[in-house]
RNA sequence: GGGCGAUUAGCUCAGCUGGCUAGAGCGCACGCUUCACACGCGUGAGGUCACAGGUUCGAGUCCUGUAUCGCCCACCA
């Protein structure tokens, strides 16, 4: 780049960042600049990029995001920590599959339900669909990637990841299969949340509340009694009913789950309504006679309550428990059967679950209400009811219905087989909240936390224990020599003193096991053992995951004191396919299951090396013993549930409850081994054709992108990685996750500092979503205003808020003005730009706003084209990028002979102010960094720059700058510019580098003792400025700021009195001969700063006859204007009346006992200074008045 | 129902462990095309810090309560 080396002259008078921003990636990529190596030096620091899912472009949250990583990451680089950000995307499971149905829908091309077919007759549907998602993944990764490179964001490109492609893939199945070993994953049939739209099970955070205006339904059913009704007994298939004339009636918002009802609870101690309880009712429609039973879950009716629920409750509970959670816990608690009316899709269905012995098919009033959705057989059993006269009453009601964050629509609870990940285990979760930094667990949980075997946390980590033999330490540690260190000591009677020392990176799961083990061999923990230099104590705050702002930590460890065990599997066809293949015994010979375990386990270990310990499970001990254990489990388990397996012809659940398909063996494979694939396929058994939940394989995120399971150097050396820089609402489902899992498999947190920034809002006060269509895509503010201007913009707005309201404005493609857009009201009350825009309003001319793209309302056309996004939020960035530019042109223009030798030349006070400001500018932008304060590290910037750099130290040396005599400030200000762009860089990387290689063509050699970093060729590489406290004058600050205070006094009084700035006013100065030195020093300064003569300093210049007066603390100053006597008066009034008010306060503060008791001295001097201030100024300002007057 | 947070100039927001005569940017008013910058320079107007109590010598800052708004969690009768 020497070769055409920008002079300055070479930099345009205007910045245009797209015309700089492509170069100067081109440069960084050419010197390969984000290139990370484990051998680089420094210490380590490592961020993970939060994968963006590959569902749509980047937003201005991933904006967001993605530049507080990279100010971090580029900060770090330069201080010279050996630092990586690894950057990735996510294939985010069920939202990119709906995303690709949908689009195919649209597009009238073959959709999901038609690969489901295709699968379900034995073609390929379901690769044939996923090679659809692939597609859309490529196209979304690369866009994505370019957003990002259009940012600026420094990855280290070539570690691009992928959360499904094969490393992470390897990663999945591991993790996967470590978890099965160890019986932390069992399949579970329970209630899950379905979404029948995208047919699959939900985890309970992805299920959004909204309040829906919903009915109370009060349905009334007839109570019936046995023919001979004799008290205890009970009734036969062949039972004869007779109806009492009594009726139970029920509340209910959803009718249409009767169908399923299998009891009718009542409160035992509801006094008008227990004596039901045994009593029996026929349910409506399907003459199910079903038992009241009695369960103090039952509201208990009173109008008077508080609780809404109290008031609109009749007392007799309708039990649905294939339907409804509470009713599901209801069912288990009274034994009750579960009937499922629904199929998949939530219609009405007799074959999903509904007990063949019914003969449901010929129950002649279900058969209409068959094939309904859930809504069209709500009103069907309504009208039902309504037509034979047991619909007592329907009140409104208004309550919380879960719907599905994906599809939108409401959830249905929904009875199936699932996988489920125990997270409830004290390995994970337990773990979880003690990795959390003392300083912000609250101490409830320190309590809650069960105790570890080793007492409290942190646990020990050294246990010892003398033995009578040397030899009788217990083989079965190890099995652990990979986590532990033992040191023997012999004794001289025979015996030996065992220690044994955790290591650092012991798996948490492990750790609980070797201290259980050796607490059972009675092995003690040895505080003094542990003092010499076998184990180094940790301080917990120094080690604990730590949230900022703080108040997240709350939120981190409320989730996991109530965490529930995880759902993982997924009715997709996108994702980890669960790395499990199973086989149902009912039909299986069990010298088949024994041949099929030992020839795995030959198999296995013929792969195990021979040097395996004797005494260590090999892979394939603990592989049979999982297989036998798992065969032993669901045996002892069919003995009291029926066992469900999946259908995998449609890859949906099959119809639980009445199908006894008995026990089933799950084998989960390691690695994806094709011959032991087509074994256990030959065998009978099946993939589970499920895949696992999108967060399973992000959870893994900070261990698989750096190479694990291998022990790579990577891992070694980056893992645990710096900080997690992500957005609050994400805490549970991801934060979590990672932090159980990388501490169950590493035994070390996944990171140290959580940083949680702000959600960017759009000016309603809207999250932005792709639903809303107001997501702004940063490529169209790097458009309207630069790369530079929206990181400097949105990083100056990451305060610790909650959020942060962004207005946005469109621009109108035919002029390119920017415009407010119209909005109208949008689904569900929300405001959203209209889809046709037109400006000017009546003008015909027409465009599509991003909302009228992104719902599909409106198609871009060459008339009717798409306005980007813009908001003139990113003003203050684009101003700040202009005026950084133009102060470094009016340097350079000057820097440009600049001798490198100013010897002889002194300082003045404004050099050595701007030197003690600049370190105190290092210093705030260093503390605010580590403090994650990116508000206070940019806007500290913009104000050093802007108000010191160029206000006022450019202004004050601009009469010197070119002269002989000015050698040492051009020296101070290449070396303040120098600073100011090492600064920046993190936040403003395109243009403070443009501007580096002009200063560098210019200045090469810039420095001054004490602030004179390294010069590279490139600034991303250069150093961090070091604060050198030296630098930090006092007198120069304090002198500087009273030449400051005397020329914006003199300004006020010139624009008081109307003078134009054109005009040079004579100023004459009064002060005493000890005050003119520091005066005369600041002559040149007054004078250009106000573009006054200065015609007279001393102590005996006496004041014109019309002059202004200006006052200062050293004396008075005399600008000799012909005074407006009136607006003079009025100008000295309001000071004077100024002054009276303060002195007042002052005086107050000052008589009050209490306060010079019991303040602080200092501040009671303070006081007692201003008081003298005012007080001296308030005499001056009464003279002036006189002599007015 | 539980929890977290917000409420400070017309707008968008700062204000750490109480010391503020309450700040910034935009917008507004006035004056300047001054040879780095009109995406600029200078000057100015504008706030009883949501409300009510309390603690304190002193409260925007701490405590209690009220109101409004937002988010998260919670089993949808």
């Amino acid at each position: 780049m020497s070769t055409d080396a920008p002079t300055a002259a070479e930099l345009p008078p205007k910045y245009v960042p797209a015309d700089v921003e492509p170069t100067i990636t081109q440069t960084w990529d050419a010197a390969n600049a984000y290139a990370a190596d484990t051998s680089g030096g420094g210490d380590p620091y490592a961020i993970c990029i939060p994968p963006p899912n590959v569902t749509a472009a980047l937003h201005l949250g991933h904006a967001l995001n993605n530049t507080l990583q990279d100010v971090l990451t580029r900060a770090a680089r330069m201080k010279g920590y050996n630092t990586v950000w690894l950057p990735g995307t996510d294939h985010a499971g069920i939202a990119t599959q709906s995303v690709v149905d949908k689009r195919l829908q649209a597009t009238g091309e073959k959709a999901l339900k038609d690969y489901k077919l295709d699968e379900a007759e034995g073609k390929s549907g379901r690769d044939a669909f996923i090679e659809k998602v692939q597609a859309w993944k490529d196209e979304y990764e690369e866009r994505i990637t370019q957003q990002l490179k259009d940012m600026g964001c420094s990855c280290d490109w070539d570690r691009q990841a992928f959360t499904m492609d094969e490393p992470r893939a390897k990663a999945v199945r591991e993790a996967f299969f470590q978890l099965f070993k160890d019986g932390l994953i069992y399949r579970g049939k329970r209630l899950v949340n379905w979404d029948p739209v995208t047919q699959t099970a939900l985890a309970d955070d992805e299920v959004e509340m909204e309040d829906i205006d919903g009915n109370f339904y009060y349905m009334k059913y007839p109570i019936v009694v046995p023919e001979n009704f004799a008290p205890g007994e009970s009734p036969g298939a062949d039972t004869q009913w007779i109806k009492t004339g009594e009726f139970a009636t029920v509340a209910t918002t959803r009718p249409e789950t009767m169908l399923g009802d299998t009891a009718v609870a009542v409160n035992p101690d509801d006094a008008p309504r227990a004596k039901y309880i045994g009593q029996f009712v026929k349910l409506p429609i399907v003459d199910r006679v079903i038992p009241i039973i009695g369960d103090d879950y039952v509201v208990i009716p009173d109008e008077d309550s508080d609780d809404s629920k109290a008031r609109m409750a009749s007392g007799f509970l309708k039990v649905t428990p294939a339907h409804d959670p509470n009713d599901y816990d209801i069912g288990q608690r009274h034994d009750l059967p579960i009937i499922n009316v629904m199929a998949p899709d939530a219609s009405i269905s007799i074959t999903h679950g509904w007990p063949a012995e019914e003969k449901p098919e010929q129950i002649a009033d279900l058969q209409p209400l068959i094939g309904l959705s859930r809504e069209a057989a709500r009103k069907a059993v309504v009208r039902w009811f309504k037509d034979h006269d047991l619909l007592a009453k329907v009140k409104p009601y208004r309550h919380a219905v879960g719907h599905s964050y994906r599809s939108h629509v409401p959830v249905e609870p929904y009875y199936s087989d699932q996988w489920y990940l125990k997270v409830t285990d004290d390995k994970l979760a337990g773990a979880a909240l003690r990795a959390m930094d003392a300083s912000q667990r609250s101490d409830a949980s320190r309590e809650a936390t069960p105790p570890g075997p080793g007492g409290h946390r942190p646990p020990a980590t050294t246990y010892s224990k003398t033995f009578p033999e040397s030899d009788a330490l217990d083989t079965a540690l190890s099995a652990y020599d990979e986590f532990i260190r033992l040191d023997t000591e012999k004794h001289a009677d025979g015996s030996a003193t065992f220690r044994v020392t955790l290591n650092d990176d012991c798996p948490e799961a492990d750790a609980i096991e070797v201290r259980e083990l050796l607490e059972a061999q009675g092995f003690t923990t040895d505080a003094d053992a542990a003092s010499g230099s076998t184990a180094k104590p940790t301080a917990p705050e120094a080690t604990g995951l730590r949230f900022t702002p703080e108040r997240y930590a709350k939120t981190f460890q409320t989730w996991h004191e109530n965490i529930r065990d995880w759902c993982i599997s997924r009715q997709l066809w996108w994702g980890h396919r669960i790395p499990v293949w199973s086989f149902h015994l009912s039909s299986m010979n069990e010298d088949v299951v024994t041949y099929i375990i030992k020839k795995f386990d030959a198999d296995q270990r013929g792969e195990a090396g021979p040097d395996k310990p004797a005494n260590w499970l090999s892979e394939s001990d603990e592989f049979a013993w999982s297989l036998a254990q798992k065969i032993g489990k669901e045996h002892s388990e069919s003995a009291h549930y029926s066992f469900g397996i999946l259908n995998d012809e449609d890859a949906q659940p099959s119809p639980p409850h009445h199908i006894s398909i008995g026990p089933v063996v799950h084998v989960c494979l390691r690695s994806h081994d094709q011959e032991l694939v087509e074994k256990l396929e030959a065998a009978g058994f099946e993939q589970d054709p499920d895949v696992l939940d999108t967060w399973f394989s992000s959870a893994l995120w900070p261990m698989s992108t750096l190479g694990w399971p291998e022990k790579t150097p990577d891992l070694e050396l980056w893992n645990p990685t710096s900080v997690l820089c992500t957005a609050r609402e994400i805490i549970t489902l991801w934060v979590s996750r990672m932090v159980m899992f990388n501490l169950y498999f590493l035994g070390r947190l996944p990171f140290r500092d959580v940083f949680i920034h702000a959600m960017i809002q759009d000016g309603h006060g809207q999250k932005m979503s792709k639903s809303l269509g107001n997501g702004v895509d940063p490529v169209d503010i790097i458009h309207s205003h630069g790369s530079d201007a929206m990181r400097y913009t949105l990083t100056a707005m990451t305060t610790q808020t909650q959020d942060v309201r962004l207005p946005v404005d469109i621009i109108d493609p035919h002029t390119g003005e920017t415009v407010h857009p119209k909005f109208t009201a949008g689904p569900g009350g929300t405001k959203v730009a209209a889809p046709i825009q037109e400006h000017p309003p009546g003008s015909g001319k027409q465009m599509v706003s991003s909302f009228g793209l992104a719902s599909g309302q409106a198609e871009p056309t060459e008339d009717v084209p798409l306005a980007r996004n813009t908001s003139e939020k990113f003003d203050v960035g684009q101003r700040f990028a202009t005026k950084l530019w133009n102060a470094t042109r009016f340097a350079l223009g000057n820097l440009a002979d600049a001798e490198a030798d100013a010897v002889g030349c002194r300082m003045s006070v404004s050099d050595r102010w701007i030197l003690s400001r600049t370190v105190r500018a290092i210093e705030a932008a260093d503390r605010a960094l580590v403090n994650y304060d990116f508000h206070n590290y940019a806007n500290g910037l913009y104000q050093f720059v802007w108000n010191e750099v160029c206000d006022w130290y450019i202004e004050a040396v601009k009469p010197v700058i070119t002269k002989p005599e000015g050698a040492k400030s051009r020296q101070v200000l290449a070396a303040v510019l120098d600073t100011s762009l090492r600064l920046l860089h993190p936040v403003m990387p395109f243009i403070t580098e443009r501007l580096w290689s002009a200063l560098s063509a210019v200045c090469p050699q810039r420095g001054v003792e004490g602030l004179d970093p390294e010069e590279t060729e490139l600034l991303v590489n250069a150093p961090w400025p070091t604060a050198d406290r030296a630098l930090i004058d006092r007198d120069a600050e304090e002198r500087f700021g009273r030449l400051q205070a005397v020329v914006s006094m003199i300004r006020e009084v010139r624009n008081g009195a109307k003078v134009s700035p054109r005009e040079q006013v004579e100023f004459s100065i009064k002060a005493e001969a000890s005050a003119s030195e520091p005066i005369r020093n600041g002559l040149a300064l007054i004078e250009s700063l106000t573009n006054t003569k200065i015609v007279a300093v001393g102590p005996d210049t006496v004041k014109p006859e019309h002059a202004a007066v200006v006052t200062a603390p050293l004396g008075e100053g005399y600008l000799h204007i012909e005074v407006d006597t009136a607006a003079e008066g009025e100008r000295l009034t309001k000071r004077k009346e100024e002054l009276k008010k303060s002195l007042k306060t002052l005086d107050g503060r000052l008589s009050n006992e209490k306060y010079t008791s019991k303040a602080p001295a200092h501040l009671v001097q303070q006081t007692r200074d201003q008081r003298a201030a005012a007080a001296a100024e308030l005499e001056r300002v009464e003279a002036q008045l006189n002599a007015l007057a």
